[in-house]
DNA sequence: TCAGTAACGCACTAGTTAGTTACTTCTTGC
DNA sequence: GCAAGAAGTAACTAACTAGTGCGTTACTGA
């Protein structure tokens, strides 16, 4: 006697990597490395745990693959700007916003890096892949600079890394701080105004330091 | 017959709860909360796990103690500063000099901080010291911005809470990140002279944010 | 001086957790 | 059409982990 059943679900390994890692993401960026549950994420994927093993080795290369997808997938989203076909401070006022909207659209992202950082980076030793697209990207704000300086507009000599960190740096904190900020400021971080003051801010910021 | 033998520990319940409080702020911001162990930190502070439990009721509790203490400590340590005494532009460069000196000093401040918020700030939850140290420190600056105004050093309509956190955000980023940004970036960002380099980069950052 | 109380410690438990064993089921290249 | 390997599953384990029960030891104030 057939009654209704569950189908097996179709066999496709790339498609339960898939989830595995996009169930693994939102959990490890949830809860951390420590609080995140392997069985959690099997169960999120709709997976057996098994299967996390059997395609990761364990719950620390899990996290790496994470990380680096997490990694790639903002300077792929960077690259995608095409920031040289603008002028310079066009270009740069474009970054800024582009950095702010991902952190806001991607709130995973930020508790990843804080969580690779706070076991010291060793999750993300040598991928010559993300090392790669970071020197893509540190070449495009030196370009963007070097465009400025030769219209007048920027000041020369400025580092882009520091100013890129610096970009990073005035979203980010931020957004990562907004909980104890939204307490100890007492005032909304989230609320759309709060946030539109703040990306004013820092774009303002931003174009004072690189004016000539 | 009485051997050589360990010495009962006098008893001293505040000396007690302070190793406990000081292995716990160790723990949780090398581990954060869930990475954290209980029985570690009862090892550490020489006292015994029932000890933990006596004093702060449960880990989350002991976790919400540390958060505490560590916000009111570097708020004493701002209020130290007594920068009305100075001149705005100098007030200003001692307080980016302080703050970046400060995270580099108490690097566990950081991590602690980011664990609260990956928590959603849900320990740090009505503690009215912490709101009332917050506001001195947000006057603080408040005062400075106006007195630097008034001498047309600065320039008016800066908000002091934006000013607050990009302050913090410059220095904060750059040291939590270090680990994910030495190996991005391909520069040790601990290293004297990259220290050096950003601390400089910031005061140059602030200053052109607010000078008139 | 001694009873009451606070500090302290041992040993345990109930529940969890990363990782595994041993198996079945599906898919594909020949 | 079928062998072989890949995909998938359930049940298990050994180690761990927050929290506790219950007893002992040192202070303290009356």
């Amino acid at each position: 006697m057939r009654v209704v059943e569950e189908q097996p679900r179709a066999r496709d390994a790339n498609a339960t990597k898939a989830r595995i890692l996009a169930a693994a993401k939102s959990e490890f960026a949830r809860l951390g490395l420590a609080g995140a549950r392997v069985d959690e994420i099997a169960m999120q994927a709709s997976a057996n745990k098994r299967m996390i093993y059997h395609y990761f080795g364990s719950k620390e290369d899990l996290f790496r693959a994470v990380l680096v997808e997490a990694y790639l997938d903002i300077r792929n989203a960077e690259q995608e700007l095409e920031l040289d076909h603008l002028p310079p401070r066009e270009a740069l006022e474009r970054l800024v916003r582009f950095t702010w909207a991902y952190y806001l659209d991607n709130p995973e992202f930020i508790t990843l890096v804080n969580s690779a950082n706070l076991h010291r980076g060793k999750h993300l030793e040598k991928s010559e892949r993300l090392r790669t697209a970071s020197r893509r990207f540190v070449s495009m704000v030196q370009e963007i600079l070097d465009r400025g300086v030769a219209d007048d507009v920027f000041r020369p000599g400025i580092d882009p890394v520091q100013l890129n960190i610096t970009i990073a740096a005035i979203g980010y904190y931020y957004l990562t701080n907004r909980f104890t900020g939204t307490i100890l400021f007492e005032r909304d971080f989230m609320e759309s105004k709060a946030l539109e003051d703040r990306l004013a801010f820092n774009i303002d910021t931003v174009m004072r330091l690189v004016l000539a």
